[in-house]
DNA sequence: TTCCAGGCGTATC
DNA sequence: GATACGCATGGA
């Protein structure tokens, strides 16, 4: 990693990597496009880490970030270590991953704080993105930062009003007394094989199939995690009739990112699959 | 205004 | 085990 340290600021040069299609894809909530001098930049947080990013001519700056938190925080966040060139070169094998890849090179998987993620995949469901991001940016606000299991634990419904979450709140709430009484070691269920670890984050009320399948993929890096929404199906039915690739299945939630993006894209300019 | 959103719990068969 | 339906809220 070849970085530079000017003023207050570290400055990188880092392939694969694109601030919209990383950080405004759906895989996290909390960042935020602001107006700046630069060609694009975000303000967003690690946990309760503030960070502006910025690019421009190829470079990306860290604003106001230390060499320290840069190495120990940022670096990891941003999967930094990984090689998305290899990623991008495995899975192109397969003549549609190919095409997502090119369509949307910039993508890299965020290593995300597990409790964030959870909740808010939780508050995900039946909703849209806006919103999502509404009640989340309601509930960092209110407690100064992303809540702790403990914090919310001692809310209730009628608490947690303010938050206009509608039915996800008890949802929540069943989330934050499993995690905060060590019923459910987010910890564990990080490194518990894959079914142990699904069947575990279903035993929370408003957990199913899909959000337990997010929190493993962007909350525990557990890249073989395959969440499949509306989008995804279509994807499936359309490119993959005979079964998604078993070359890329420890790998397949990082190709699903790419699909994601490619076939919403694709809807979008086209309006019909190509 | 009406539709619908990165789903899930529940009832019913 | 499959399928249908309601759910809180607000963006489009």
């Amino acid at each position: 990693m070849n970085y530079i340290q000017k003023g207050n600021d570290i400055i990188i040069w880092q392939n694969d990597f694109n601030l919209d299609e990383t950080l405004d894809c759906g895989q996290a909530f909390r960042w935020r496009k602001i107006d700046s001098d630069f060609d694009c930049s975000y303000t967003g947080f690690f946990l309760n880490q503030p960070l502006t990013i910025s690019t421009k001519d190829g470079q990306f700056i860290f604003h106001n970030t230390t060499e320290q938190d840069f190495l120990n925080i940022w670096m990891d966040y941003f999967d930094f270590k990984t090689d998305y060139s290899e990623i991008k070169k495995l899975l192109s094998r397969d003549k549609t991953l190919a095409k997502a890849c090119k369509f949307a090179s910039g993508i890299r998987l965020l290593r995300q704080d597990s409790w964030e993620v959870l909740c808010s995949f939780i508050i995900s469901q039946n909703n849209n993105i806006p919103r999502i991001k509404g009640i989340i940016s309601r509930l960092c606000e209110h407690y100064q930062g992303f809540p702790t299991p403990q914090e919310l634990a001692n809310e209730n419904i009628d608490s947690l009003s303010f938050l206009r979450a509608g039915f996800r709140a008890k949802y929540i709430l069943d989330a934050s007394r499993l995690v905060a009484s060590g019923e459910l070691d987010l910890d564990k269920v990080a490194i518990m094989p894959i079914d142990d670890a699904r069947k575990a984050l279903m035993t929370i009320k408003g957990v199913g199939p899909k959000v337990a399948e997010c929190a493993l993929l962007f909350g525990m890096y557990r890249t073989e995690a395959f969440p499949i929404d509306v989008w995804i199906k279509r994807v499936l039915e359309e490119y993959y009739p005979e079964g998604f690739p078993s070359f890329a299945k420890n790998i397949s939630g990082i190709a699903q990112q790419y699909l994601f993006h490619y076939i919403r894209n694709l809807e979008k300019s086209t309006s019909q699959l190509v």
